[in-house]
DNA sequence: ACGTAAGCGAGACGGTACGTCATGTCTTATA
DNA sequence: TATAAGACATGACGTACCGTCTCGCTTACGT
């Protein structure tokens, strides 16, 4: 019983890998992806991913990590008008998820975060966390700047803005149009009650 | 090309296998869920199966207006008081997704229709609609009692209510407590910003 | 447990299946006859099949015994040239063995005998013997003509005359034609020895 | 488009199939034999078996060719009796068809020439052709020791001796004694006609 | 520097489940 | 009650992948 010397792990094939897995859940969807085609794709051996990854659903997860942390590391932006940034970013959201290769992508996650308790704890740690750090800090200025109450939970205000967004997205319960967006943002901000 | 017919079709081997889908999804999960087992569990033909249904998808859906239909079509509660109806409804939904059982099965839906945009549709159109239907004419109801503003999108209100729960639950973002649903309808119902 | 009552068999219904099932045997072969084709073709019910025949190959014999006793019941010509005749009837079989439908058919009988014990000796009865009857029957009067030995062995003669070509046709071990036919009757009576 | 790598085949496996094969078709027959029962009593997955061989016919004729090379590539024997020859290999060969084991393994493999036109060109090239040359061989020497006529055709001449024989195990025209394949011979080599 | 031990591409292996097909039985309605 | 129609339980078919394994090959150390 030995396992894998990480020292010499050879770069070329994991980056193949990698995004042969993202090129081919975005053209076939998730259920159809199989180890077999990313191998052929990534002109890799079968025995060189199950080396490395434990499931499709960590080969995957993976990817995104990979591709997701070499992008996006930068915070909201702050201009000091809370409810146009929060609108900016989530237009930007809502875009992402209506390019179809984006979108399957990401709904091939989803599936697997949905199926896997492990996956999830993972990507709670290391691509939702640190990007609900990101909103939460920005909220957190808004209250240091007296836009919103200082009695929020903070927690709950990032699930009612992002929410909303990122279910109808999944389960496609609309159009997830920037009308849509901007009348979350602008509904969760005033409340529901009568002033 | 002959398709089957409906009036032949028999009743039995029909709520059989809506029964063993929904039995096995609740035990071993929906990625490891086959068309063969359930065949097996329900003491009927592969054939017979995929005879009327065209995807474990579609079969695992049927069985879920099926048995859902037969429960609930009632309205939600109207006491006069929003907050404790919205409140009481989104605990009994948290314990519900607290059954390991329901949970799995539910799950197995979700990400059916995640994957498969006709689904979706069928999803929307008979499960989705009418239970969003009740939601929404509680809603009307408290605007009628002057306890929400009459401006408000009402479909917007209705995912800022049940959205962030729907989503913890799935993504597992965090423990989907009475606590956690209590501060989501205040925070919905009074708003982000300061009074 | 009831037998069905041959009195209210439907003639109509057996003649349209036997027909049914030699056509097709011509058509597809032996190996890619299927029930449900023939009760298919002949525009009957499946369970009309199994009623009445216990096998496919039951069946297939049958109508094989149907077709063929209903044409030839006559004696083997006899001109008094038993060389000649012989030749004659091993053309007109090889002519018969040439024909595609004819070929397909009477291979999935030969089949059906081969696998068949019980079939084997139901067609050496109805068939075969008959068959054979009319052979031994040319060359006993042969024998009583002076043009072949006394002390021969009828049933050892037939065989001779009529295996090789039945062999060659049913093994594909050469071609089937009228010289090699010939070549055998005259061998078989001539014998092998020098003299 | 790939096609098996035969270098990389497994010898173990090859003969395990093989052998399961042959004993399957002696325990149920030819028409029972199943792809999936053969694998299983190879202890092999099924795709192996897809894999080298292109269809059951195919198989079960492999293994007949290899287990026959093995044993048999000896001429007949020559003791300068020609018919005492002919008759001990024929009495010999009457004792194998009577051994269930091998008389239902070799109706398989003639079925299967009987029905595949490719499967019959085969074995003509590979069994039929060395062993008739075998025959022929003999027969050739008791031309050459004047035991047999110069101007008969040797291809006739070994359908007349052994074509009988084939037959009537074959077909079950009669029981295959040691009498019959003696007077076989007899009359082939004496022929009909009185003398 | 060079042998050796690892990762690598390739792909055969024993399996499992797939979705299709044919079998033979059972049910229903028609005549 | 025999029939045409066809749904049913059963189970084999041939295919597609699974995850493991064994091959040579190449690459990078450690002596």
């Amino acid at each position: 019983m030995k396992s894998p010397d990480p020292a010499r792990r050879s770069e070329t094939a994991r980056r193949a890998i990698l995004t042969a897995a993202i090129d081919l859940v975005g053209e076939v969807g998730y259920p159809k992806l199989g180890i077999e085609a990313i191998a052929q794709a990534a002109g890799v051996g079968k025995q060189t991913i199950y080396r490395w990854w434990s499931s499709k659903g960590a080969l995957l997860f993976d990817a995104f990590l990979t591709f997701a942390g070499e992008g996006e590391a930068a915070a909201l932006p702050d201009t000091g008008d809370l409810a146009a940034d929060l609108k900016l970013v989530l237009r930007a959201t809502a875009d992402e998820f209506g390019d179809p290769r984006q979108d399957l992508a990401m709904r091939a996650m989803h599936v697997e975060i949905v199926n896997d308790q492990a996956l999830a704890a993972e990507y709670l740690e290391r691509l939702d966390g640190p990007m609900r750090e990101r909103k939460a800090e920005r909220l957190r200025a808004a209250v240091r700047a007296g836009q919103l109450a200082g009695d929020v939970d903070i927690e709950v205000a990032v699930d009612m803005i992002w929410g909303p967004v990122l279910n109808r997205w999944l389960h496609r319960t609309g159009p997830l149009t920037h009308e849509y967006v901007d009348q979350v943002v602008d509904t969760a901000l005033r409340g529901l009650q009568p002033r």
